[in-house]
DNA sequence: TAATTTTTGCACTAATGTTGCAATTAATTT
DNA sequence: AAATTAATTGCAACATTAGTGCAAAAATTA
């Protein structure tokens, strides 16, 4: 089993107590993680910086992706798959919860082809899919 | 044709000077706009405030949208088709170039039906592609 | 374990968004 | 068309969120 020195040392970085902790977060998180909540279920024993800087560390190493949402907030979520540095392979859905708030990875659902317009050329689909989730149903 | 003031008073809005300005930003650009390219393009005539909350009647009525991204910031664009007060039909692909990182409706390309998993409730569903833009290639 | 490299935390700065309230402007009524 | 009423605006202050330089601390390498 992976453990999170691993997967950092893996990814080339220094194995450190703030990543050790956020990476471990986000393993048994299974929806996904904003900024804030890195800072509540941490008891802000690191800087708000250095969260910042972590979070962008593990995004530009592949480890965590962002998910994009309308509502100004970066959330962040584990890459189950095989992302390489600077290179993620994030396509699957997500979904957010009007109910309860949180944001899921939908790793079984890949997001569906589109036929873009000609002379466009895809690199990412993202798809976020709003509504009620299994729990608050 | 629909003016401004049409727009603004089927709207049940009252007429007034940043409204029409900021709708007649809309209605000349065919890409989506972020709040600073709002206050850029009216040479900040109005308030930073007026802005935010013009944008945010203007997405309660149903006359733009919001873009979900994932850079912490807010896209809107002009709602093309029938969108009444408080329910949007945005179900078009947004495309960002990753070159000029312009934001373009494809309001041609329509999101692709998903399955979700059993006990999720679909709402909406929105997909944003990067790429390279036609005008960039 | 010493030297080197990287990361962290602090202080400061900047950008972004929100709220209350008085002044202004638009809509309504007479 | 003027007066009343209702809505919107702008200012000031505040709050939140994010970014940067640099010295101290920790991790890696030799």
């Amino acid at each position: 089993m992976k453990t999170q020195p691993d997967i950092l040392k893996q990814s080339g970085l220094s194995v450190t107590e703030s990543r050790k902790k956020i990476l471990d977060l986000f393993l048994e998180t299974d929806g996904a993680l904003a900024h804030a909540d890195i800072e509540k279920n941490t008891s802000s024993a690191f800087d708000r910086v250095t969260v910042y800087r972590t979070l962008q560390t593990f995004v530009e190493k592949g480890i965590i992706h962002q998910i994009p949402t309308t509502d100004n907030s970066i959330m962040y979520a584990l890459c189950k798959h095989n992302c390489e540095q600077g290179h993620h392979h994030d396509d699957h859905v997500h979904f957010i919860c009007s109910n309860c708030d949180k944001t899921i990875c939908l790793d079984e659902v890949t997001v569906p082809e589109v036929k873009l317009p000609k002379n466009f050329i895809k690199q990412q689909a993202a798809m976020v899919v709003t509504g009620i989730c299994e729990d608050c149903k």
